[in-house]
DNA sequence: ATAAACTTGATTAAATTAGTCATCAATATT
DNA sequence: AATATTGATGACTAATTTAATCAAGTTTAT
């Protein structure tokens, strides 16, 4: 897949937190059983989060995890890069005949991915939730 | 990176074919060697182009392959598609919040991909080719 | 016939991805 | 202060994918 699966976890990760709506910090427990991620995984996760400075952690009994920042200051592009290091670079240093559809691409994507906010995703969410009880009250 | 190697060996293969002009059939070897493409590697590959119908191969002495379509019938997609399966499908049957955004990306690459022909590789090299020699004799 | 090519399948090596586990560090509560 | 709870970190492993190699077979021009 184009994106990998460790990045997804982490988007969901970050999704989690940021529709908690008091402040109190959510529990790795917490996080990896709503959003179905493997729990020893998501330490490193949550380590990686933490280090490029999306979310603050909290040890001992009532520790956990929240935002860093406002969902509307985090875009997909910024999460995907800090995690797996670089979305979707080409062969490095390749000087063939066709690099420019490689580069084209990248920039494609990269544009789409940085347009693409946390607070997007949170909306949509939301939006589908709401549609989901209407249609089940129908 | 986004693109396996091997597509883009594909598409180089396919280019030189495409910068055939007689209809001799270009030898695996010569394929290799312009490219830079791995020999024995070259090997499945042209199979794969074969059995998509991208290319014809001729067996024995002044054997070797032929574009089987106009280098203008030929877009990425397709190519990367017969060569690896599927460009950049996201977890399977992952019913994730967020699935929405994979997919928009999704559709932005093949919708980019679709778009970009063998000619166009083929047109842009010869471009580049040329611009390359009045450098020179500047 | 024979040599030159392509064809195919088995096998392998390396890299990446996904994940576990154990140990350490911090802190709220008592 | 002791303890239980939680996060932090690094070592390790398993599975998958990618990128090949190699050998045996098939076709065909000469």
């Amino acid at each position: 897949m184009l994106i990998s699966l460790k990045c997804d976890y982490a988007i969901r990760a970050l999704m989690e937190l940021g529709s908690n709506k008091d402040n109190v910090p959510i529990q790795k427990k917490e996080i990896a059983a709503t959003r179905d991620i493997p729990g020893p995984f998501l330490d490193h996760i949550l380590s990686d989060l933490r280090r490029s400075g999306f979310i603050n952690s909290f040890r001992g009994p009532k520790g956990g995890h929240l935002l860093a920042k406002s969902p509307n200051k985090i875009n997909l592009l910024e999460v995907i890069n800090n995690i797996e290091g670089e979305v979707a670079s080409l062969e490095p240093d390749d000087s063939c005949c066709h690099k420019w559809v490689w580069e084209e691409l990248d920039n494609l994507i990269a544009n789409k991915l940085s347009a693409v906010y946390l607070s997007d995703l949170l909306d949509r969410e939301e939006q589908d939730r709401s549609s989901d009880i209407s249609n089940y009250s129908i």
